[in-house]
DNA sequence: ACGACTGTTATACC
DNA sequence: GGGTATAACAGTCG
């Protein structure tokens, strides 16, 4: 599931890769990836050249020489990959750029979930997902004493407020499981109901665990793989996602599964007990 | 064989 | 408007 980390090692991929290539050409194999009409889409691209690729919480934007951007979302299982077009096409691909040093970025996603928006880069920051997003999840920009604030007004539990990206950008269910079970704190808990303590202990986790995360290549839990196919590490780190059964690393209870806002949530039921 | 389950966001609805 | 359920989809697992 690309989270944060995982979308900032695919950017930093595509950096390496791509950063400065011009687009030749546009293929588009299931139209419905892309947010609006797909020729003109096609159009727009065409004779481009990618100035920059940046990262905004999940979203990742392509920004060309002419003020367009195209933001794109992995959703859960979208990646790109670079490659001679004589590789035959993989299943799942949906998107070809042909790029004018002879390669193609290719835009797989099995689920296709994933979404592409092409806008002026000044809009990038209205559109809908974008608009409503917390900060990024770094000590310059995530303030402590806001997102104390911020819990204290939701009605949401605190899983469910982690995940809504509206507080803070970037986490997804692997690492929201992660930085809870690091701060001692039960996934049902009102988010109101958060002491300043607790709160300034998920705040400080919650940066420095998806820093690591990051500095690691990211999480590989099912599929996913950066840009150059690498699988990341930090899987072998996780304390309480997908270990359902397995012993506390600090207690050794055995940890529990709930669903939680709809969503599967592993937890330590001695460490991370309900107040 | 078939239903449950997986996860992220936009949207519809209360 | 905030909260919540649901849709978008395909593959895997029991």
């Amino acid at each position: 599931m690309p989270e944060l980390p995982e979308v900032e090692t695919v950017r930093r991929g595509l950096e390496k890769l791509v950063l400065g290539a011009q687009i030749e050409n546009v293929k588009i194999y299931y139209p419905k990836i892309i947010n609006g009409d797909p020729q003109s889409f096609q159009q727009e691209l065409r004779g481009r050249t990618i100035e920059s690729i940046t990262r905004r919480g999940k979203y990742l934007i392509f920004n060309f020489d002419t003020g367009i951007s195209f933001v794109s979302h992995l959703r859960m299982e979208g990646k790109y990959f670079v490659e001679n077009p004589k590789t035959p096409l993989e299943k799942h691909t949906h998107i070809v750029f042909t790029l004018s040093d002879g390669q193609q970025l290719r835009y797989n996603d099995v689920r296709k979930f994933g979404r592409m928006h092409l806008v002026k880069t000044a809009q990038v920051q209205q559109l809908p997902g974008l608009k409503k997003l917390g900060p990024e999840p770094t000590a310059a920009l995530f303030d402590k004493q806001l997102f104390y604030e911020r819990l204290k007004h939701k009605k949401k539990m605190i899983k469910p407020a982690l995940l809504d990206q509206t507080i803070v950008a970037g986490l997804g269910n692997i690492y929201t499981d992660e930085v809870l079970w690091s701060s001692k704190i039960n996934p049902q808990t009102p988010a109101a109901h958060l002491s300043k303590s607790e709160a300034d202990r998920l705040h400080d986790e919650i940066i420095t665990e998806l820093a690591r995360a990051t500095s690691q290549g990211g999480t590989t839990v099912f599929t996913y793989t950066d840009t150059f196919g690498h699988a990341g590490s930090f899987q072998k780190q996780l304390h309480a996602y997908g270990r359902k059964g397995q012993p506390c690393e600090r207690c050794a209870t055995p940890l529990k599964k709930i669903v939680v806002g709809q969503r599967g949530t592993t937890f330590c039921p001695q460490c991370q007990k309900v107040k």
